[in-house]
DNA sequence: AACGGTAATTATCTTTTGTTAATGCTGGGG
DNA sequence: CCCCAGCATTAACAAAAGATAATTACCGTT
């Protein structure tokens, strides 16, 4: 399910959390597996599932009044995927999350993670952790949004993320930037341009 | 010091918290008067102070390579500032947070609320719904971003702060939307135009 | 190998923004 | 009361981005 290597990274990460613990934990988890197009969950859902990206792309996105789609987030290897909207405020999604790749994930419903918390103060630690993480994740990007210009945000993203620019198509990471793919090509050319 | 109508909705809040919990936290807090231009905290300081504004502004900005000073937030009334890098990472501040107008505030150290945290599980809700806060607005704020153009932003920024354009000078405000001054003089004007 | 659909690139034009500089306004200190 | 500094606005031009459309490249299917 979950590498041992990857269990023990956790096991570091929370001192006050034994392997029992965690053992507790993932036994709320079930593995699923989506094709790829199908839908991890769809605008107007509330569900209460979070998922743990072991292998495969999930893409966020959203279509707005114009018709437009609009991509929101991508979740890749060991990244969560979670519907903002349910865990925010507990509203249906406005999103739409679909598999680009064939994908791989850990669900467990998100009720139950909060009531085994209620029990349990213990993996408030971990629950703060991802919260810690999906805030500072957040708040990175926002500041490349005021702090870079779309081209210097553009070399961000591929340099934090190796290899994942090749496994996304364009006009998606376009969207992603807040540009059009149009840009995001011309961008590209000028980058090239620049090289030689 | 919080007037009692604020006590009375906080209360309402946490259903979880008694009285007598607000009142243990609230003893943890001290307040603190700024005058216009002085600091809550400066750049460098790994201060693990946070502090809710009762009255006043203050601007949370940060000098890039080029000395450009960028505006990366804005802090006023029932609001919390606080060192996001601390916060998130431990780090020394990588910001300057500045009074705008004179300012009054309850200031906690943060260390003391983690181990008042430790000892009262209770305020984990507390400390939970104030990140859930942090992180639905800077979601929130992500999103401005991608669906809106910087028109659209500004004026969103307007609507749901009533007020508050009269009290930031536009420079920072400018900064804040991820554009200039210029740009920002502009958008106005295209708005004033359009409404005559 | 040819076809069709989709995405990426390129081209053209328009709009917006950035940059720099000039002008105008305003409020505080001498 | 005047002067000055700082900010907002306007202007003029360059650079970048948006919109639309045409072309090219790529991929899976037949």
């Amino acid at each position: 399910m979950l590498d041992p290597e990857k269990l023990q990274h956790y096991l570091q990460l929370f001192p006050t959390l034994s392997g029992d613990d965690l053992f507790q934990l993932l036994s709320l988890a079930r593995p699923r597996k989506l094709e790829v197009g199908e839908f991890f969950m769809r605008e107007g859902e509330s569900s209460p599932s979070l998922g743990y990206v072991l292998e495969g792309l999930i893409r966020t996105w959203h279509c707005n009044e114009q018709g437009e789609e609009l991509t929101l987030s991508l979740s890749y290897e060991d990244t969560v995927v979670a519907s903002h909207d349910y865990i925010l405020y507990k509203h249906p999604s406005r999103f739409m999350y679909q598999a680009m790749e064939p994908t791989s994930l850990l669900v467990m419903s998100y009720d139950d993670i909060e009531s085994l918390m209620a029990k349990h103060p213990s993996f408030e630690v971990l629950r703060h952790y991802f919260i810690m993480n999906l805030l500072g994740a957040s708040v990175k990007r926002l500041e490349s949004f005021i702090l870079l210009s779309p081209e210097e945000r553009y070399q961000q993203w591929v340099r934090e993320r190796p290899g994942l620019v090749q496994r996304v198509p364009g006009k998606y990471l376009a969207s992603l930037l807040g540009i059009t793919p149009v840009s995001l090509s011309r961008i590209r050319s000028r980058i090239a341009r620049a090289k030689r």
